[in-house]
DNA sequence: ACGTAAACGAGACGGTACGTCAAGTCTTTCT
DNA sequence: AGAAAGACTTGACGTACCGTCTCGTTTACGT
């Protein structure tokens, strides 16, 4: 049986330096070029801390841009809700879209993706430090307008996810199109029509 | 400047034997583990033929796959066409999911996809060869619902496409929730609600 | 600018196994045929374990073999010295015939000559460790002939070694010729009227 | 069984191109980095042209040095004789010296030791060749010498050029000194002194 | 405050695969 | 049919990293 480290002693020096030269050395020379041996030498330190404390190179990536987010304890990641939901969606999907346009932000991102796709285990991590507080909060957000009446009580709030980021998200993964705010907006006015209620009359 | 190699005198016997070899081992080791080393040896092909003639493991990975379909000139990729859309395309639709969720398939599709997602030369190629006619196959049938009349003449089909594809594609990739045909059918049906026209009285 | 290996933390172990198989390898494909990674796999070793230490192939066999005679801190290695220069020198040089018709010692010893031909690197190295060391033990053998009075107490001991040996040499290196215990007095029967000092009316 | 080449329809054409090409060659970049497929390309010649008709680099490079004494039907390669036999030797051996001392001269034929010192097929071919020839036409000067009285009737010439030629090839090879006329010089004297026949009262 | 056990930096190790190079063979095309 | 052109298989090259494994050297407890 494999002795484990006592993460008590952990160097937190040391953590922070590999952390730091992941982030900037994904950054210089993207994801697939990145190695172990790199992020060591930069940080200063010894291959061996990087694998005490990791599992894969994807798992170091997955922390340096988790510890990004680490800053505030419980950062506000809360939608707007000024009651109008298309604005407040259009907002939000405008900055969505601003930002996976931002090439300074798409490369780790596209990488960490690309990881995640093939890695369960990372997704897993993933979901569950990222995206799932993410997902909370939009969900937050669409349960609010269901309180208002603006969508269906009984609306699947995963698949309405889905629906308004799967689109974006394939997008923007293949690059299969432009990423405007107008795409942003026509995201929103298909996601709410999709949203509304069978109407009656509407034959096969 | 270095001299290319004359693609009239390319042996057909080796460029066969390396893409079955490659189909062969994508499946049996998966596409990380795949090398170029493996696929030479399997093939009894010297590495160099490989190098040759392909620029990266991912465009050898795409031959093979391409090649797969170059069996009939032109296959027959049409969508069904009944005249009932919405029945068309859960048949449709519950056949791709399945085809997504079959374990066999899966591997190889999501390896390349994930090569695709950073690799824009290799997304140009899989766009011209693959999607790109399968796109236009799933357009065609949306043209003839254009017509008649259970879509609207003005719509955007890229757009389109997205919305009906782009939610299963993000939930394949991410393994973020179960392929059934239920989620199917719910895709379809979220899809012909928003490609409705606006309703008088949409008061946002 | 390169980073040195620590030569302290170096494993004795490798180093060993490296050169038996080097020597091993030699004797049984030649030198010509001789590669590193052979040499690696023989010895249980990476590649770059070789490549960290040695500079190049000729390298490692040359520390092959002077690894010989590292057995003992100083090996005897003086000419016998009976006061009968002739005697000595006759004993000695059939010695050295014996040993370089030996086909199981000229094999590797001829592959390093090839070298040090064509590596004056090489060449320089073999000379301070092996054939210094050697030569110095023929030149006290002639400096006692000298103070005995048998050799001109001004002669020139390089150009008398190169004379004894140099016919020698040209002999095994081109295979010109037998190499025989009478060759081998021949030999110094010549030398040593070369060295007599002149006498007087050898007219031009 | 292989089939032979017909050597009546060889095209002199590419064989003088070849050994153009391999003689260039051979002194722009020297013999260990002499490739078949530079030959080819230089000469603008198939790399099988080269391989039908020569078994090995070695042997091209040889050829395109033998090619060289061709030009002449019997070139004059008599040495002097003046009666001297000193003198004669010293013109000799200053002239065989300042040679050997020539860059441009000593790498090809360095280069060809080399081979042949691996390659006794090759160095049988040398001998008939090259060397041959040369060493006849020095015996025809000793003997010469062995009418005029100047050398013992008796004497082995083949160890006699060995005397004189075998310390010089010795330090030229392994360039264990310089190589001037001095040296030439006492060479000459020493093989002389060598040649003399026994002195009375050489005791013991 | 000190001794000790851990984590640490450094980096050598046995390996795998890389992409390149040249060898020698085989095939096609031209003359 | 010989020769050019050049694609082919083979296999060594030297490099880059992998993940593991010592080495001393800090570092920070627990006495």
């Amino acid at each position: 049986m494999a002795k484990q480290p006592n993460p008590a002693r952990r160097s937190q020096r040391s953590r922070q330096a590999i952390l730091t030269a992941a982030r900037e050395l994904v950054s210089e020379v993207g994801y697939a070029k990145l190695t172990i041996e790199a992020i060591a030498t930069r940080a200063g330190v010894g291959k061996q801390t990087i694998y005490r404390w990791w599992p894969s190179k994807g798992a170091v990536v997955l922390d340096a841009f988790l510890a990004l987010s680490e800053s505030g304890p419980d950062q506000d990641m809360a939608l707007p809700d000024t009651g109008d939901l298309k604005a407040d969606l259009r907002v939000v999907m405008r900055a969505t879209v601003a930002e996976f346009a931002d090439p300074a932000f798409e490369g780790p991102i596209r990488a960490l993706n690309t990881e995640i796709i093939n890695d369960p285990a990372l997704a897993a991590q993933y979901r569950e430090k990222l995206a799932g507080p993410v997902d909370e909060a939009k969900k937050a957000r669409l349960r609010s307008a269901q309180r208002a009446g603006q969508l269906p009580p009984d609306a699947d709030l995963d698949l309405a996810l889905e629906l308004l980021y799967g689109p974006f998200y394939q997008r923007w993964l293949l690059r299969s199109g432009p990423l405007t705010p107008q795409y942003a907006d026509a995201l929103v006015d298909a996601f709410l029509k999709a949203m509304r209620p069978d109407i009656g009359g509407s034959a096969h």
